[in-house]
DNA sequence: AAAAAACACGTAAACCTTTGCATAATTGAA
DNA sequence: TTCAATTATGCAAAGGTTTACGTGTTTTTT
């Protein structure tokens, strides 16, 4: 309430006895203004620590440039990360950027986009709620003409540009590997299978046992959902059956620290017992003993990439992006029960 | 550019052979307007996905509710955890979140400060970066009467509020539970001394030590610098030296595994060579071996509370409140060298 | 010295919404 | 039927900036 009243060019005119557009003029450098008269204006500008509203600017011509994002969770590496080159990549180019948490809940996620499309952001990253399935809100956005960008999590592929990971063939470079190096009973702890990417590295674990004409065990495939918890649980379900698996590949983040865990807990032996790859590119994974192989993603790199393609729709730019960036297996110590 | 045209009252009002004044009052349920009317109204308001614009809306009166957040980074848990904390109670009071980064830099926090200036914002949380000295910003952010809360990293307690842990006290705790089993020569890792919280933490370490008669080692008071190489490289030089230490007490996340790492590597053991807590409260500090006894910050909740100080402020409540979250000492396996 | 050009600044409209006041139409009361 | 009260809607100003256009003054050109 009672908001205090902000110096406008108005105030500026009077003091200096001039006209309001003499006043905007020389502060935006105009060459129609006298110099010494710049001069006054400006000086008393920074004295009175004057600044344009943006309401009012943003009436005339463009607003302030922000642009929104939505991710499901803030505390996994992948995320923060991704958001970390959104806002770097955005920043040096003027923009700011307003995030928003959607908590893995399709409802909330629902209500993020309504509040951007209020606020008339000037464009927006989405990676998807896990139990996101209806899309109607994105339609909306475009009917505004609001530019979008998937990033991780991608849909709608046709409408909209994205910017995601090579999911199958990791995991399936992955699960050779694990092959190769000793494994045969390799359990996919995944995540929700509406979930693009969830398929994806699902599929590439699949070809990779055809490939090697390991049959298919489908109670290896386990946890539809993404939660430490639930993962930890499938886990040790998982690990208590009578053929126990001798590996575990693990969807993301949460779900390879979920899976660390539920091993050591059963008091079994990494790689020895039990092998260990995960979808994550989180730093502790290297403090953990014995150090995790994973694969990697570039999420801060994901993150500028998709930054950059909406600031290029942004610009006007109308042609659809599909850009893959690579995953990097990193094998460190809980992958291979053989030396090679 | 070319941004598209959004639907407007005037486009509503032409479509509907009414006034515009008409349009927006039955938008807003104003009793003078008919029932049918508004029924129209609203109807066709939804059919053209009108949306009312925030920035004509926020010359007349209040614009859009946002308030900037600016953290050091936003990859380590405790910041995360706190943007968290404040997104959520923020969005519970109908408020959006703007959120940047000043990776631990002066002049990127002054450059963000001044954006949100810029965009005259609703008012701002703050986690000072390490080299912050000049507070000059701050004032003018007063000077335009945005109102300003300080979250963890604290200053100018007499101008702002803030919302910060008793670091003295939870030091003092945890250097007396090293020394209460069995650690003699402890080290403190800590950040540069600028920062209010480096302070209390030394303080409160130094004062255990003395509790104790244990005589000060300033060699043992290392690494000014908030960084995980720094820190890891510090951490050996500690652990080579000939008296070398028996504890580490270390200051936030990043060091926290920065010591943990340099420890493993020289090949000592936890804690029976070398102890250590962390003041983090990081969940994989769970999921390492031996697991991390640690001092945890409630960085959510105080992300919460700084949220509604500031809310409150921007309310008009003009008193200046300063909170303590406590901080509470988890022992788990690395602080021990009896069982007491 | 007169006409043309350059310069320095002012006027006013436009952007979209909200809202006090005015107006017109309908109803109820006398 | 007439006047007052009620109801439904329109008019226009305000909020801060930007900008096309206009005006008055000075400088340059011939």
């Amino acid at each position: 309430m009672a908001v205090k009243h902000r110096t406008s060019l108005k105030d500026l005119a009077k003091k200096l006895g001039v006209s309001i557009a003499t006043v905007s003029r020389a502060l935006r450098n105009s060459p129609e203004i006298g110099k010494e008269m710049q001069e006054r204006v400006k000086a008393l500008a920074i004295e009175m620590n004057y600044r344009p509203n943006p309401y009012a600017r943003g009436l005339r011509q463009d607003g302030p440039k922000v642009i929104g994002v939505v991710v499901p969770n803030i505390l996994t590496h992948y995320y923060a990360a991704m958001l970390d080159g959104i806002e770097q990549e955005a920043s040096k180019n003027g923009y700011s950027v307003i995030s928003a948490n959607s908590h893995e809940d399709y409802d909330t996620e629902k209500r993020i986009i309504n509040n951007f499309m209020d606020l008339h952001l000037s464009g927006i990253i989405a990676c998807l709620a896990q139990n996101t399935v209806d899309y109607q809100h994105f339609h909306e956005l475009r009917s505004m003409g609001i530019p979008l960008v998937f990033l991780g999590r991608t849909y709608l592929h046709d409408e909209f540009s994205s910017v995601k990971a090579n999911g199958d063939e990791a995991a399936r470079i992955a699960t050779q590997h694990l092959i190769d190096t000793g494994s045969r009973k390799i359990a996919f702890l995944g995540g929700p299978n509406n979930l693009d990417m969830v398929q994806r590295r699902k599929h590439g674990y699949l070809e990779a046992l055809r490939d090697n004409k390991i049959p298919i065990d489908r109670f290896l495939v386990a946890c539809d959902v993404i939660d430490y918890d639930v993962a930890r649980n499938a886990a040790i379900k998982l690990l208590q059956r009578e053929e126990r698996p001798d590996a575990i590949l693990a969807f993301n983040d949460i779900l390879t620290f979920a899976a660390y865990t539920a091993i050591k807990q059963m008091g079994l032996r990494i790689p020895e017992d039990v092998a260990l790859i995960g979808f994550t590119d989180d730093p502790h994974t290297q403090y953990v003993t014995p150090q995790l192989s994973v694969i990697v993603d570039q999420s801060e790199k994901m993150g500028c990439t998709a930054c950059n393609i909406l600031l290029r729709h942004i610009d006007g730019e109308k042609d659809i992006q599909r850009v893959i960036v690579p995953q990097k297996l990193v094998i460190r110590e809980t992958s291979a029960k053989n030396k090679e």
